[in-house]
DNA sequence: ACGACTGCTTGATAAATGTCAAGGCAACCC
DNA sequence: GGGTTGCCTTGACATTTATCAAGCAGTCGT
């Protein structure tokens, strides 16, 4: 008997590879939840009790400190998050909330530990999982330390464009103050990012990104696969 | 038959719950390597075809783009480094040199992977290192968008300040200008930075750090379990 | 429709950080 | 010893980024 709640996430390949049995165990005490827009489902310093999983809808990762925030990450359809803290019973190092109306899948930390010890093809699609948001951590890191802001700016442009089919304008997929804390800067320093793109190929109308001169932006970008 | 040469390393908590066996397939065409002072091991952008450990001596992992540079980490004895690219054979996102004469054991990341789908406590460790380095990371990065570049050296000082037990007086283990690369500023600012902190408490002398008012300089870092 | 609100933009200004150039100091080498 | 080298520091200045304040435009609710 499988629990038809949880087929959505069958699929994804932090969990095909299990076993039928394995799978069970897994999702035996997890659960569904739905949220409004920005709701904070958690706290930094909290214990990892359950593995999220963004069924639908938008997460932010965020974290604070001494009066500041900035954004780590924005999670879309069938991310999971908190992956880390949950192997290593720790507490979590980022806040997450809702940017739209959310339906995230949570299961219990435990499960996913014993499961992993009993399950080696789960675990080796922990791993996976692990070291893909690991490498894509450290790749977050170089772009800030070694790019200025309208560098990180420019290349955001460039990836969103090849994410999205390579379409020449598309929309932002985030408030623009959240992309500015996402990218390093305030609101007020990416609006002058935005103009600062403009002799680079790239105009902005609201939320409307246009790629006015593919070539120039990508000259002067320089998008590098080990950082993008 | 034991290799005795990987004796050094089978009590790291990477290796020390495996079996014997396991041991063995692990290590086999594995080599150890002398390397002098300031020798590039590793370039970003090749494979990852070993897994390193540093046996003794020192390693940078470091990154570059567009001709510049940045020190991504400083690595001392007993550290892994390539763990993430090797698990998923993928292209190494940093390079890694020596800042001594150094001891390191290269183990063939085919070995890894193929001990880790056998060895289930094995597999526990990896997943162990992995999220500590990935929080390790995470860590980093909110430490270098949350804090300005004093804060920064402020906690980098009281977190070396614990590492010496507490030694109010201690040596800094690297170069400035590779701390300063660390902590994401420029040799100058550095130097200037250690003057700011003189009103907090800290002062310098050459390589040599001496924490004056502990209280002041607390109260400036303000410290954070969750960063630090 | 109206006002209240929110998010974005702009301008003026300040603060933080980087760049360039020069000099100091210690280690090292002939 | 004297020169050379490498690293650090300092000062003057430029650039980048943040802050503060104001205003604008769209959205929402009544």
């Amino acid at each position: 008997m499988t629990t038809a709640r949880f087929e959505s996430i069958r699929e994804l390949t932090l969990f095909a590879e299990m076993t039928e049995e394995s799978f069970e165990a897994l999702t035996r005490g997890a659960y569904v939840q739905n949220f409004p827009p920005n709701m904070v489902m958690i706290t930094e310093g909290e214990a990892a009790d359950f593995l999220h999983i963004v069924q639908s809808g938008c997460v932010e990762l965020f974290s604070t400190w001494s009066n500041r925030e900035t954004s780590m990450a924005t999670l879309y359809e069938n991310s999971t998050f908190i992956l880390a803290a949950t192997m290593k019973d720790r507490l979590n190092l980022m806040s997450a909330r809702t940017l739209q109306k959310s339906r995230i899948i949570m299961i219990p930390s435990e499960n996913v530990r014993s499961v992993f010890k009993t399950d080696p093809d789960f675990a080796l699609a922990i791993v996976d999982e692990l070291s893909r948001c690991y490498r894509a951590t450290i790749r977050n890191m170089k772009n800030l330390k070694l790019r200025t802001s309208i560098e990180r700016l420019a290349n955001y442009i460039l990836k969103q464009h090849h994410r999205r089919g390579r379409a020449m304008a598309y929309q932002l997929p985030v408030e623009k103050r959240r992309l500015a804390s996402y990218l390093g800067m305030t609101p007020e320093n990416l609006s002058r990012a935005f103009n600062n793109l403009k002799p680079h190929g790239v105009t902005v109308e609201g939320q409307t990104i246009t790629i006015t001169d593919m070539d120039t932006l990508v000259a002067f970008a320089k998008p590098d696969e080990l950082i993008d």
